[in-house]
DNA sequence: TTATTGTTGGATCCGAGGAT
DNA sequence: ATCCTCGGATCCAACAATAA
C-alpha cells in the first residue's frame, strides 16, 4: 500500500492531468480506502491496510458516499457489506489501482537479483520439504540478498491472498487454483507410497490391495481442501480407507506411522525423507493413482510483471524446470 | 488566506454475546 | 428478559500540514 502521504502522487496526477481534457478531481486515496473497505469488510481492517486512522478513512468513506451518492458500504453483523453499486464498481477501481501501482508507481527492474527483495511464497510442509532448500540455495547463489518468507495458508485462501498481493507465488498442490485471473505452471510430478513402521507386525512385506483396505489409516488433509487425486482415485474404484487419524501436514505421518500400526499415504519426496531414520518401510500403492502435480501459481495481477516473471523464472531455475 | 485532509482524543450509537 | 461489556462505526473538537 502507499505509505508516507499522497501530496507527491497529487502532484504529478494534477500535472498529468493539467495536459489533458480530463477533469482533475480523480481522488486516487479515496479509490485506495474504497478498495480497502471492499477487501476488508471493516473500516478498522481498511485503515490499517491504507495507512490511515480509523477516522479519517471513515472520513474518506462519507466523501465517498457525497460523490458517489451511494450509501456503499452499510452496517452488518457481517461486517460493512458493499451495495450493489459498490459491487459494481469495485473491479473498475480494483483496475485502475493496479495500473497505478505497477505501471506508473513501481520502479523499473533492472536487475532483481542485484537489489533486494523479499519472496513471499505460499507453500505447505511436503511442498516446502521438496522444493524450499533448492530454492533457497538457488537464490543464495543468484540473489544474495534476497530473503524467503513462507506463508502456510490454507488451499482456500491461496487465491485471495496472491490477488492482494499478500504473497508473490503460491508452490505446491494447487489443482484448485483454476480460477480465471489465475495461472498455474506445472514443476515437477511425485507418484504416492505408503508408509508403515518398519517393524510392523501385521505387514512385513509392501501392502496388498487387501492389506491396505484392511489397515487403519493416518491422512494428510487441510480444513477445507477439496479431494486429493488420491482420493479421487479410491472414490472413483469404490475403496473406502478405515482413517483413524486426520492431520494438516504429511511431515507428522511418518512420526505417527512410526509410534502406531497406522498406515500413511504420502507423496514419495515424505516417504524417503523418512524411511531410513525414522524406521519407517515405504512401498508402492497397491493401486494404480495419478501421480501428484505440483504448480507454482501466481495471480494475472502479476503476469506481465517484470518482477513477477523474474521470481517464476528464478524458481524454474532453481527446479531445474524448462521454460 | 482559505480549503482540504490529515492527526489525536473523546463521546455516542449500535449490535452481538455472555452473565444473571 | 435484562443488564453489562466489548468492538466497531461515526461524529465532533482542536489543531497541523499543505496546496492553491
Amino acid at each position: 500500500m502507499w505509505r508516507g502521504g499522497w501530496g507527491p502522487f497529487t502532484r504529478w496526477m494534477d500535472a498529468i492531468c493539467s495536459g489533458m481534457t480530463v477533469p482533475a478531481d480523480i481522488d486516487l486515496p479515496l479509490l485506495a480506502v474504497f478498495d480497502a473497505i471492499h477487501r476488508e469488510r471493516s473500516v478498522t481492517g481498511a485503515a490499517r491496510r491504507v495507512g490511515l486512522s480509523q477516522p479519517a478513512t471513515s472520513a474518506a468513506l462519507a466523501r465517498l458516499r457525497r460523490r458517489l451518492a451511494d450509501p456503499l458500504f452499510v452496517r452488518t453483523p457481517a461486517g460493512m457489506v458493499p451495495t450493489p453499486r459498490a459491487d459494481e464498481i469495485a473491479p473498475a477501481v480494483r483496475e485502475v489501482l493496479d495500473t497505478v501501482r505497477m505501471r506508473i508507481l513501481a520502479r523499473p527492474i533492472t536487475d532483481p537479483a542485484a537489489s533486494a527483495g523479499t519472496l513471499r511464497l505460499s507453500i505447505v510442509d511436503a511442498s516446502a520439504l521438496r522444493f524450499l532448500p533448492r530454492i533457497v540455495a538457488h537464490l543464495q547463489r543468484i540473489a544474495p540478498r534476497w530473503t524467503v518468507e513462507t506463508v502456510p495458508l490454507q488451499p482456500a485462501e491461496v487465491p485471495r491472498a496472491l490477488e492482494t498481493g499478500d504473497v508473490d507465488l503460491a508452490v505446491g498442490n494447487l489443482g484448485a487454483l483454476t480460477a480465471p485471473g489465475f495461472y498455474r505452471q506445472r514443476l515437477e510430478s511425485t507418484r504416492y507410497l505408503v508408509i508403515r513402521r518398519a517393524d510392523h507386525p501385521r505387514l512385513r512385506r509392501a501392502p496388498t490391495l487387501r492389506d491396505y483396505l484392511e489397515s487403519r489409516h493416518a491422512i494428510a488433509r487441510a480444513p477445507g481442501a477439496p479431494p486429493s487425486v488420491l482420493e479421487r482415485a479410491l472414490a472413483a474404484r469404490g475403496h473406502v480407507r478405515d482413517v483413524v487419524l486426520q492431520v494438516p501436514q504429511f511431515l507428522l505421518l511418518p512420526a505417527v506411522v512410526a509410534g502406531t500400526d497406522l498406515i500413511a499415504t504420502v507423496p514419495a519426496h515424505v516417504a524417503q525423507a523418512f524411511a531410513g531414520p525414522a524406521s519407517i518401510a515405504a512401498s508402492p500403492l497397491p493401486f494404480k493413482a495419478p501421480e501428484l502435480v505440483l504448480h507454482q501459481g501466481w495471480h494475472a495481477r502479476t503476469h506481465d510483471d517484470p518482477l513477477g516473471r523474474w521470481i517464476r523464472a528464478t524458481v524454474r531455475a532453481a527446479l531445474r524446470v524448462p521454460d
